[in-house]
DNA sequence: GCTTGTGAATCTCTTCACAGCG
DNA sequence: CGCTGTGAAGAGATTCACAAGC
């Protein structure tokens, strides 16, 4: 339960979204070689991560929609709801705050922060905006442990530590810089710039 | 060679941006376990990759930055250069693009796609946008085998085979939904959502 | 001493394959 | 039958640990 790798928890969420896209198509069972289909991985592997999930599924005609969709709720989600602050309102803050705030059940972005007078105090997307100065003052008000980290590269450290210092203990990373931190944080990086190359490279080699 | 591992792809693209600031500060040689340590990777881990990349680094003391540089370099990129489409110029697809047009030695988005007619026919960050109905069009005149996606999720798959079509053999995509296609497409998602809930979890789970 | 380069061991993840069940 | 659940095998990736060089 503890040793769940990082693979097995995109894999869950991939899972669950798709569930619910068949949910609200109206479907109510689903076989593992099905989903796994949709989810681009094998069979075996999905009625593994199920079992995982603690989903004993019923074994007559597949799994029930709804019960995946709570099981893997109930192991993913906080039932209290996630509090979660965005880091900077540069162009990519801006454009993914929209996207983040997307009604999720559990995850919720409660703060924004940016040090350019023109943003704080103002309200973007229904969610407040504040100064840096304010940053460990409303992440230890608001519980928050959630961090998206969108600033320049060069100030990423240094802010990624102020994050920690005042309680995040995990951190979404969209700057192309390598954050050093302590292994009690955990960080996931979207580095574009890497990922990128990465599929250059690969569609190269498809000749 | 062709067995190098899309974990490995990535770690090269690391070292390559961790030795450019090096080398930027002046350094000019580098220990495995020094870059290791900037990476966060181990030592052997580092060695293994610049070996695997055909780079004999020389043995007297340490690696040469620049002919590290170079080594990856003539390993990951196209030396003719690599020209990208931008598919979708939403909120996202606006705010990324400046971010993938930093002067990048190989990689060069050259064109921009969008249906909305306020955006077509202009010039943004000096890449030219074109309506939809040019797609075919431009990326088979342009060559164009990478594709970066920003396109809304219900329509992702249907634009991911028309750009297949053209002859996109890598694709990036930022779109909230899986992608299926051919086998000899390569497809790098960055799933906002998926990674958002994979953290928060982690973050949870470090009490 | 300090490196690098690398076979071998280890660890991790994925798939196989089949018992058990409706 | 066709499906799930799962031990065991298999594949891959990472680390160990040490020979060889400076």
């Amino acid at each position: 339960m503890n040793t769940m790798s990082g693979r097995t928890i995109e894999r869950l969420s991939i899972y669950r979204r798709l569930l619910r896209e068949m949910a609200e198509y109206g479907t109510t069972k689903v076989y593992s070689h099905d989903l796994a289909e949709k989810a681009g991985v094998t069979a075996a592997q999905v009625r593994r991560n199920l079992m995982d999930v603690g989903c004993s599924g019923n074994t007559k005609k597949g799994y029930d929609i709804e019960e995946l969709i709570e099981a893997i709720g109930e192991f993913l989600d906080n039932p209290e709801g996630e509090p979660v602050a965005l880091i900077g309102l540069g162009n990519l803050g801006r454009a993914l705050l929209p996207f983040f705030v997307a009604h999720h059940p559990k995850l919720k972005i409660v703060a924004a922060f940016d040090n350019n007078p023109s943003k704080t105090g103002r309200v973007i997307h229904g969610c407040r905006c504040y100064p840096f100065e304010k940053l460990r003052e409303i992440i230890i008000r608001e519980g928050i442990r959630v961090a998206i980290l969108t600033v320049p590269a060069p100030v990423a450290q240094q802010v990624a530590e102020e994050l920690v210092a005042a309680g995040v203990t995990g951190i979404l990373n969209f700057a192309p810089a390598m954050l050093r931190l302590p292994e009690t944080v955990s960080i996931e990086s979207m580095d574009m710039a890497i990922a990128l190359e990465k599929i250059a490279f690969l569609a190269r080699q498809k000749n």
